[in-house]
RNA sequence: GUGGAUGUAGCUCAGGUGGUAGAGCACUGGAUUGUGGUUCCAGCGGUCGUGGGUUCAAAUCCCAUCAUCCACCCCA
């Protein structure tokens, strides 16, 4: 790349073949949620850099470590926006939209955090997220994740991802849990690795997925969370399961999955793969029933996901042949300049007459150039108009991926040749 | 924020022990004045990431810095 500018770190241009994919992807989920009758909002890409503090949690480190924060021109703390659910939650209670209804809702979007980059991790990255606010029984988990499988299934990718579940309780319930996973952690903690040495005096509960085997062996005799979630949350769990299992959804309880932000309540889960790298999450998600009552609105259950584009993108083009990507399906050659207004007649009868992608070659040069550009714009057709053809109001089609024979048609009878293919 | 690897033409890369840059692909033209995908010939194209230092001389050695990739961490 041309060293003297270039995109800011971790930021990045999706050039048009990754594009394509992206939009395919996004095009999926609002097609599947749509199905669902899930509605689209827009939200803010800045937002009040309070809204994250309170929302996610002023000790998680996408808050304290990654967040993009500024002054702004009136020395008032804006950030961008290192996730959706947050701004989704704070326009629930700014337009009191679970007075009357109980919204399901999505949004699509860059999320930004400032992080060290690596293979599907970047600083500026693509969100689809979906909400449902004032849902308590399980079948709205059920829903959300059957939204999920439905995608990845449409983009044929269910077979690479594993979906991790685990139910984490409410507040009380982990409060109890920490503490008594301290206490047991405590007498061990020479023997811990570094980082959860540092976690366990700042946020214990992500000892449990520590990667280091010292600490895990460790852990094998600590308290187990679902020992300190309640009954009822439990059965909802439990129901779940069930709903997932009847309707053939793969899933594995992780005792160790937890989540990254504070608002997180009973069920979480998350789709994983061991194809892209060490960045292994491409989707996840859980509920939040505290967050809009924090938030200050009156007390709401929410539950939601989000997925990351840029890593089921990168999911498929690893584990999917190119359907060589062609952006021309007919290529319009005029033989000289005397040709051009012949040639843009020709043009505008096919795109108003099909839905066919014309591309007008507009330099002047020689015919084998003009040729070799049509065959490497991936065209189905090349079609060449000279002096002759424009007297005889005549067009010569010429097919580019196979053998069939050029044609000399009338101007009149090109669109039907072009549509019976 | 920590660690490892890597930065030479648009792309992929060569350039032992310092002597001032090369190939393939791509692109343009020609062989072939209205027909691509094969071949042959020619041409275009480089602040050797950036800034210092050592030296008569640095892509090459030293220092710093930036960036990229991968992993830790974190997470979508």
């Amino acid at each position: 790349m041309n060293q003297r500018l270039k995109p800011v770190r971790g930021m990045r241009d999706i050039l048009p073949e990754d594009s394509a994919r992206f939009s395919l992807i996004e095009d999926t989920f609002r097609s599947v949620l749509s199905g669902y009758s899930y509605e689209e909002i827009r939200l803010p890409i800045v937002e009040s850099k309070n809204l994250f503090d309170r929302g996610l949690g002023e000790s998680t480190d996408a808050v304290s470590k990654e967040m993009y924060s500024f002054h702004d021109r009136d020395s008032s703390e804006l950030a961008l926006r290192p996730e959706g659910t947050a701004s989704c939650a704070r326009a629930i209670v700014n337009h009191s939209m679970a007075h009357e209804d109980k919204p399901r809702l999505w949004y699509a979007g860059p999320m930004f955090r400032h992080e060290r980059p690596q293979a599907g991790r970047y600083r500026q990255f693509q969100q689809v997220g979906a909400e449902a606010f004032g849902y308590s029984g399980p079948a709205i988990d059920f829903e959300l994740i059957q939204i999920v499988t439905n995608v990845l299934e449409s983009l044929g990718l269910i077979e690479s991802v594993t979906l991790l579940i685990n139910n984490i309780g409410d507040a009380t319930a982990r409060a109890r849990f920490r503490d008594a996973l301290v206490n047991y952690l405590n007498p061990y903690e020479s023997d811990l690795d570094s980082d959860s040495r540092t976690r366990l005096h700042k946020n214990p509960m992500r000892i449990l997925d520590s990667k280091n085997e010292r600490t895990q062996t460790i852990l094998e005799g600590a308290p187990k969370l679902k020992e300190f979630v309640g009954d009822h949350s439990t059965e909802r769990f439990e129901l779940i399961l069930g709903m997932l299992s009847e309707a053939q959804i793969a899933y594995e309880v992780a005792d160790q999955l937890v989540r990254g932000f504070d608002y997180y309540t009973d069920s979480v889960f998350e789709w994983v793969t061991d194809q892209i790298g060490a960045q292994d999450a491409v989707c996840a998600g859980g509920r939040y029933d505290g967050l809009i009552e924090l938030l200050g609105g009156k007390p709401t259950p929410g539950i939601g996901f989000a997925a990351g584009v840029d890593r089921i993108a990168l999911l498929k083009s690893e584990t999917q042949e190119d359907a060589s990507y062609r952006s021309t399906d007919v290529y319009l050659i005029a033989l000289s300049e005397d040709q051009r207004s012949y040639v843009s007649e020709i043009a505008k009868r096919i795109r108003q007459g099909t839905n066919l992608r014309v591309r007008e070659h507009t330099e002047p040069g020689r015919m084998g150039s003009k040729m070799r550009w049509a065959d490497k714009s991936g065209a189905t057709w090349a079609v060449i108009a000279g002096e002759s053809e424009e007297v005889e109001l005549n067009v010569s089609i010429k097919w580019l991926r196979s053998d069939r024979e050029q044609l000399r048609v009338p101007l009149v009878g090109m669109l039907e040749v072009l549509k019976a293919a």
